[in-house]
RNA sequence: GGCGACGUAGCCAAGUGGCAAGGCAGAGGUCUGCAAAACCUUCACCAUCGGUUCGAAUCCGAUCGUCGCCUCCA
């Protein structure tokens, strides 16, 4: 069985194989920090963190490499992005940058999103952008009109090979304005002239400026991982012209192929649309990671295909909180069996089932990272788990501790929406001293028939977030 | 206008030629002191119309609808 992902640019699935055996080179275009991250964000770096998570399960040594655009990437308006939010927020752009930084991982760490191998900032590669520019001019790529750069488009025959878009269509009816120093309208700015008050400045053989949004992957994505390099992933709102420009921009200067496969992930859309400002649909990702569980965020996430536009609605995040709930269920349950199990080997029914669900997790990752078959596995699994537990003959601590490692090698390493320690462990304390305390005195009180007093007892510990569970080997609670 | 994607149960969502995964909700049941949880059973003319094929949700064409991109986007 082998990884087969889809690559746009060859439209089809394919075999992954990495340029060298046992190690991955991958690349995904980070966000610009302006502004906080919202639920698209969370979409689409859990989406990459699930080819991170499932390459290094397979046994790849990944090398990832995930930028922070803190610079060059322009509004409409041709104001930089970073600019206004710091004029929003009275700072400088750099402490802009840093606040919204550190804001971005924090978020994606609340998600259980990996950290990226390395995150580098654009601001801090100028010298490389200017390097890259400089060779593009002289292999007569792109041209100089006062102080800026622009890459010449027509110059570079492979340009729309992965949008499959022509450069000379579509020009009407857009909401480009054509500058008149380009030579073409679909030419694309390298190195921009920087206005007096454009405070983002750096010195370069063409005066002071700043560089354009698409050259910093290209630089950054070479310069760590080499060229050709394995994956580059991104959204698919940014193939064009992002990418194909990152590719023309690679290319042409090198004559090397840039990424050998192009991952794009579908939009998340908020009942029915696409999220913006503009649409008065924008969650950012802090408030709906405080008002959900954040592993439920990410099971409902997992739960489609990364390419597939996804919709969200509180219905669907209700079912996914439902559905992730079943799920850390059995390993509680499973964890709470263990101690007093009996010991003995494991047996070779269940040796078999749990072979037979690791199977069916690979095909489905195997086939385009599947998450939604992978997750629909665990949740047949789940069933017959819960069968054995529920059934009179009790399963060993090997059974036990074969299960538990499994859900944790499956749904905690691979999808990573299973904690390391669920509730019940991680309230250790005071607090799991005073529910055992009250959850003892109602077995008592339950023994000696007083129900009225037992069931004032868990409800009162329901209102509290506090759910009961009574199994025939005793009490069991979860918090809410 | 150009390019592209999608339309699968009440909701979300896999499946791209061989009897339609999974989650949630609903109905009935088992278990339980009562619950909860769990388990069992049940719930789909795959947008429409044509075509190709022994066989189509899946391939082709048309129609209707939704959405995205077209130099701001994750």
């Amino acid at each position: 069985m082998t990884l087969q992902i889809y690559n746009s640019l060859s439209r089809a699935k394919e075999t992954f194989v990495p340029l060298h055996p046992g190690r991955v080179t991958m690349y995904v275009c980070g966000p610009t920090v302006y502004d906080d991250a919202h639920l698209g964000h969370g979409k689409t770096y859990v989406n990459f963190d699930i080819v991170v998570r499932y390459l290094r399960y397979l046994g790849y040594d990944v090398l990832y490499v995930q930028n922070i655009t803190d610079v060059g990437h322009l509004l409409d308006s041709g104001q930089d992005r970073m600019l206004k939010g710091a004029q929003r927020e009275h700072v400088h752009p750099m402490q802009l940058a840093e606040e919204y930084t550190y804001r971005y991982f924090r978020d994606m760490d609340r998600l259980n999103v990996g950290r990226p191998s390395i995150s580098p900032r654009a601001s801090g590669h100028i010298p490389e952008m200017i390097a890259w520019v400089q060779q593009l001019l002289a292999s007569g790529h792109a041209y100089e009109v006062n102080g800026s750069v622009y890459f010449d488009v027509r110059s570079f025959e492979g340009y729309g090979k992965l949008s499959g878009r022509r450069t000379d269509e579509a020009m009407s009816g857009t909401r480009v304005q054509v500058l008149d120093e380009k030579r073409d309208a679909a030419d694309f700015a390298l190195w921009k002239r920087a206005d007096p008050e454009h405070i983002m400045r750096w010195p370069s053989p063409w005066g002071e400026g700043f560089p354009g949004w698409h050259i910093e992957c290209t630089v950054m994505a070479t310069k760590y991982l080499g060229q050709p390099f394995d994956i580059h992933g991104g959204g698919l709102d940014n193939k064009f012209p992002h990418h194909e420009c990152e590719i023309a921009q690679a290319e042409a200067a090198t004559g090397h192929p840039f990424a050998r496969y192009w991952l794009h992930n579908g939009m998340l859309m908020i009942s029915g649309e696409e999220m913006h400002k503009s649409a008065g649909n924008f969650v950012t990702l802090a408030q709906a990671l405080d008002e959900w569980e954040p592993l439920v965020i990410r099971t409902f996430i997992l739960q489609g295909h990364y390419r597939n536009p996804l919709d969200l609605t509180h219905e669907a995040l209700l079912a996914a909180q439902k559905g992730w709930g079943r799920l850390m269920d059995v390993v509680r349950l499973v964890r709470h069996r263990l101690p007093t199990a009996p010991a003995g080997d494991v047996s070779s029914d269940l040796a078999a089932r749990l072979e037979e669900a690791r199977r069916a997790f690979e095909a489905s990752m195997d086939d385009d990272l599947n998450s939604a078959g992978a997750l629909a596995a665990m949740f047949d699994l789940t069933r017959d788990v819960n069968t054995l537990l529920n059934a009179s003959a009790p399963l060993s601590q090997t059974d036990l501790q074969a299960i538990d490692a499994l859900y944790g090698r499956l749904l905690g390493d691979v999808l990573g929406i299973m904690p390391a320690t669920l509730e019940v462990e991680a309230h250790v304390g005071l607090s799991d001293g005073l529910i055992r305390l009250l959850v003892d005195t109602r077995s008592s009180l339950r023994q000696a028939r007083q129900w009225a007093a037992a069931d004032a007892i868990r409800d009162g510990l329901q209102a509290l977030g506090v759910q009961l569970k009574d199994g025939p080997d005793g009490t069991t609670w979860t918090v809410q």
